[in-house]
DNA sequence: GTTAAAAACGAACGTTCGTGCTAAAATATC
DNA sequence: GATATTTTAGCACGAACGTTCGTTTTTAAC
């Protein structure tokens, strides 16, 4: 690998560690410049402006869930396995890997009101993780593992909010009361 | 009303709305000066701080939450209705009155690595709000309205889980698909 | 109507923001 | 090892940030 996709790699590593803990539009060319140990115009130079270096952002975070979520679940079994091993990823992903909250949920927040190429993207992004938890959802029910006369849509939403649900009370209470209420719905969702 | 005491509520409800559109953080006296007509040092000597600006807002926003939604609800019988009359407030505040998200939700998550008192008032409104759903809904288990053998914290979890997903799902889907999703799940909860 | 208090203003402060430049340093190619 | 290319640094810019100050205007009290 080339020096500079090196560089860009570690810039985008430490914007999606103060973008976790901090949100997108904190992130600030200057403050990371500070915080990979180089100069500011020579981090700005990798990107060309301050968008493309969000959108850039979103995209390796979009990677990394891929890599630590989706990508290692799919080594499950076919069915229920899968899709529990995925839960548990996602809180992990959640918990310990992104520990300043999920990128993905702050940055939508973030974004939902701003129109422009980096909501556009954010959107984009985050219907793909839907897409893949449907996805999962649906091969559950193929595999005949998981019985619901309803749609794999509503189920996904279910799912997603639960997430939400978790990420909200893991700030708001201790994480093991979060965590317990997130699988008990989770529980009940496939059982219903 | 002195004079003071209502240029102070203009701003606030200024700041409420911007609140709603950009989040907390992106208020800045310059640009809420401008929205409501004065000049940057004129608005920043009603508050000492900004700190003490965005704590305002807040407690205003949660002023208003009381006023828009627990309030009205009160007014309808003890029980169910008075939960689903909740409910339906709470849809109408994020969709109508807070046409650009909950500043509950929104700041909440922007917070939530922000150590401070801003992060921390946040939280304590928070709580707040979820202890008045908690509230009707152990009135409702009381009135024999809502069986369940769930505890009262949990079920508020899944109530609220759901307004969660409702709110992303309004902004990444149709507000009608997201409604029906919201709907569906909470009959579910109620009678589980 | 006079006077005391409150509220709003305009200007300036030191910083930080994103974004251009140009020049120097480091890397890759031959 | 010389050359071409990429990568980094340094500096400057205009604008916006929160905040302070002294002054002027508006309100309230008598």
């Amino acid at each position: 690998m080339s020096k500079g996709l090196e560089t860009k790699e570690n810039i985008l590593k430490s914007a999606l560690e103060l973008t976790s803990k901090f949100g997108l539009e904190s992130l600030s060319i200057g403050g990371l410049a500070k915080s990979v140990g180089m100069s500011k115009s020579g981090l700005f130079s990798h990107f060309k402006s301050k968008e493309a270096l969000q959108v850039k952002v979103m995209d390796y975070a979009a990677f990394k869930f891929t890599s630590k979520v989706i990508k290692p679940a799919i080594k499950e079994q076919r069915g229920l396995a899968r899709l529990e091993k995925m839960m548990d990823l996602w809180i992990e992903w959640s918990e310990n890997y992104m520990a300043g909250g999920c990128p993905f949920v702050s940055s939508f927040v973030e974004y939902d009101d701003r129109p422009g190429v980096v909501r556009d993207h954010i959107i984009h992004l985050q219907k793909t993780m839907i897409g893949s938890f449907e996805k999962a959802i649906q091969i559950a029910i193929d595999e005949n593992q998981l019985k619901s006369n309803e749609s794999v849509q509503y189920l996904a939403y279910k799912v997603y909010s639960n997430m939400l649900g978790y990420h909200i009370y893991s700030h708001l209470l201790s994480k093991e009361q979060a965590r317990k209420n997130f699988t008990k719905q989770f529980r009940e969702i496939i059982q219903a």
